[in-house]
DNA sequence: ATTAAAGTTCGATAACATTCGAACTTTGGT
DNA sequence: ACCAAAGTTCGAATGTTATCGAACTTTAAT
């Protein structure tokens, strides 16, 4: 991956409150793998009312938690879809993949 | 590690020219380490004129890369010293270690 | 002794980030 | 039809970052 992309996946993670949404988001989300015995391949399938959880574990205005999303949406780390009443969001394993590699 | 200094350490890397001068001296590092023989037992010796080999292949201003310098110190992801002539310039295995496992 | 090279520190400026509350939209429940 | 819940978007306030040039210090070279 590039330095550009890069960069951008590390500024997503560079403020203390949206890094720990992300651990929120990729902890659950490797559960859920090995929940459905999906580990390995990937990436979940996707963690619901991901939204709702965030607003209920992090003291923070649903604005803010709205904007923290995004950002992470914005830098490629996770997708976000709304299927009527639910909030989906997975976590992208290219980007994780590609954060890594970078440090090996 | 925890969420407050892995922030300050993806922040150190979330900026574009900053992130290429870490790359440009973990890059040097490793192949110092496989020249040496010393792969494996963590991180080389020590990379000699890095601050005067990143002014020649960075178009930044030396205050500026001696601040990125700094910015990649302060997040603990490097250590610099100077004896006499030369500015050292160390990884810290540690921390680049701390990332990855943050993210499996 | 003078000069040059290698870094650092300072002050300024412009750009960007974080966070909030308020106002809004959409969907679901009664 | 009405209300609540779940999210989003907007505007503002405040703080932080990137970058430069200028002025400085320290070490080496002539």
């Amino acid at each position: 991956m590039e330095a550009t992309r890069l960069a951008k996946v590390f500024k997503a993670l560079s403020n203390e409150r949206r890094l720990e949404l992300f651990r929120l988001i990729y902890s659950q989300c490797r559960q859920e793998e090995v929940r459905s015995q999906k580990d390995g391949k990937g990436c979940c399938e996707g963690i619901e009312k991901a939204f709702t959880m965030a607003c209920g574990c992090m003291d923070l205005s649903r604005s803010t938690i709205s904007h923290h999303f995004k950002e992470l949406q914005n830098a490629g780390l996770i997708t976000c879809t709304r299927q009527r009443q639910t909030f989906i969001c997975q976590v992208n394993e290219e980007y994780v993949e590609a954060v890594r590699s970078f440090l090996s």
